[in-house]
DNA sequence: ACTGATTATGGTCAAATGACCATGTTTTTA
DNA sequence: TAAAAACATGGTCATTTGACCATAATCAGT
């Protein structure tokens, strides 16, 4: 039983010690180094993933080569690429831990007889959907109104405690800015 | 009943006549002239919408006053502020319409209702939401790697029919664009 | 602790973009 | 059908941004 993700459920849910038991045992455990991919454009996202310990991030390489960073998934957080599970087709999409990272994983078949078994937990599927929901509309507002001082503010405010966890790089892939407009930035907050 | 409703339901379902004049008759109609709003901010999202005729923008306004579009629904598409929807909290964006449009509601209550009375609906329901996670994906993605023309191109190529139907300055404030710009890549593209 | 790799920053320059404004055209609506 | 409103385009100019490159600092893995 993993103690992390005995207490994220606890906190954030009524589940059943016999619950969480329950779907603690279908789970398999799995430890990425860093820069290791947990899924990789082409394959098919076969699990439901969720990160115990250590950060995950989600992004596409497009056709120059550059990256772009769709989600960050730090501990105590859900991912995969809907898409791709759902429809059990190729992902367009690469996983990959930015930080050495503990995970657990689902099979698709097993996690979805423990939602129907179990109701809270389908009730917490659908809290995480649609706080996904809400929060990609979010940033799309953020991304297409904002300046990139602003957005970057934003992210500070809004993940205050990734900031010292990622290289900058990757931040300004996330934000859709290039590197030296987010230097730039930092250099003027720092002598202002 | 609503010839246009029911095309839709039998073209992407598999309900039968009697489930869809059961949902039909839980629906109230609305008719919107062009530029009525069917949702303001600061307002309740009480309904599930179809629209039946028409089309409808969701977009928020900035500080600065300045538009931007989330999301365009044209006929035989679903839409609503699903934060507000779900929590019953006051919206933070708008919903108006652009040409005069016809439009399905329904009472939270009452789709609800329906949603737990026919599991064909909820499978419909779902499939939806699936499709608009990965299209915000697709959205993303674009917005973040793609160049202004790049993004013209891929709106003309997404949604061909809305082109004609829209005033450029939507256009722009969907892709997060000026109408300066906008206008050159149109000039550009006609001039080689 | 050491070595190689990664990262953050800054300079320079060209190109892209947006703000503002004017004009001619199209669309709406009364 | 006529007047008013909304719209698309283009000119000009200042500003922002990114590409490319070099350098110094920091970090990771052995």
């Amino acid at each position: 039983m993993h103690p992390e993700f005995e207490k994220y459920l606890k906190e954030n849910t009524s589940l059943t010690q016999d619950d969480i038991h329950h779907i603690n045992n279908k789970a398999f455990d799995k430890t990425l180094h860093r820069n290791e991919l947990l899924l990789q454009a082409g394959d098919i996202c076969k699990h439901k993933v969720f990160v115990v310990k250590g950060l995950l991030r989600m992004y596409s390489i497009d056709s120059n080569g550059n990256e772009h960073i769709l989600q960050f998934a730090p501990e105590h957080s859900w991912t995969l690429d809907v898409e791709s599970y759902d429809k059990q087709i190729p992902s367009e999409i690469n996983m990959g831990a930015i930080e050495p990272t503990e995970v657990m994983l689902w099979q698709k078949d097993d996690f979805n007889k423990l939602l129907s078994e179990v109701p809270e937990l389908s009730k917490l599927s659908q809290q995480i959907i649609s706080r996904n929901i809400y929060y990609s509309r979010q940033r799309m507002l953020t991304t297409l109104s904002a300046t990139p001082e602003e957005k970057y503010d934003d992210f500070i405010e809004r993940f205050p405690k990734l900031l010292t966890r990622l290289p900058l790089r990757m931040i300004a892939s996330y934000l859709g800015i290039s590197i030296k407009t987010l230097t730039r930035i930092r250099h003027n907050q720092l002598h202002r």
